[in-house]
DNA sequence: CCAATTGTAATTAAAACAATTACATTTAAC
DNA sequence: GTTAAATGTAATTGTTTTAATTACAATTGG
């Protein structure tokens, strides 16, 4: 199972954004996502960098949403919290004698970044207000 | 490092498109993208499988490119050895008195759907005849 | 027959990752 | 000012993935 970190992500900006106002702790946020307090703590930390959340310390602290849910696209929570590529290229020596191998690392790189782009672009069209929606809608 | 089947199999691919016609073996090949032929020939057994190359058995043996290269793209190479998706939802139970948590794992499941057809479309758009004359260009 | 190669299973080693424990720090409430 | 509850953060553990490697049966050209 890959990317767990962006999934939880989501599940706490989605949580916090049911209750906004409300500061909520990392035992809740834990319970909600069925993880543990810590990997909670470390992902709001992120989120906290990219001002997409603010946290209390001390005793009734929490976390609660940095603003509206309509201007936080998924694309702000991937770029806060995902360390890897979609597509990363292998950084080994290529070969010698190289038909042009030479190059190939330089266009594999140019196409795991327009990827990454794309992937992107993608995740900037979807808000959290729009997945609010469709968590509420029964299905 | 993530994801590096995918760009070995394109590495490969791409020596093999460079001699068309001729049948290069798992060892000339590893050599190429600098790892070991076993790793080779599992990604060849993958890339025969979406018929994007063939392979020969016995004294001499080897693979050779399927098809035309302007008929290849990234995404036919990425289907046939990418066994993971992008974006993976977490398959835990989710929360019992769920505002909806209910919902969260489908609703995660769409955008992980609709990324990876994301990427998919990306690399649609990408052929293996462009990706040569991308390496030819000494840049 | 023989040498070279694929196909494939099994094993090992290394890397990535989530989960957990532990504890210093912060802060509200009394 | 003390206390209880929470964050912030380092360190550790255990699991899962992954690449690399070894080994060998099956295949095939010469």
């Amino acid at each position: 199972m890959v990317n767990q970190q962006f999934t939880f992500a989501v599940h706490i900006m989605a949580v916090l954004a049911f209750s906004s106002d409300e500061v909520i702790g990392s035992r809740r946020l834990a319970a909600s996502v069925n993880t543990n307090p810590v990997v909670v703590r470390r992902l709001l930390l992120s989120l906290r960098a990219a001002r997409l959340v603010e946290t209390l310390a001390g005793r009734h602290g929490g976390a609660r949403l940095g603003k509206n849910p309509s201007r936080i696209s998924l694309m702000k929570i991937y770029d806060a919290v995902e360390p890897r590529p979609v597509i990363s290229v292998n950084g080994r020596k290529a070969l010698k004698r190289c038909h042009g191998s030479c190059n190939m690392k330089h266009v594999m790189s140019c196409v795991a970044d327009s990827t990454e782009r794309a992937v992107r672009k993608h995740l900037r069209g979807i808000t959290l207000a729009q997945l609010l929606r469709r968590i509420n809608t029964p299905r």
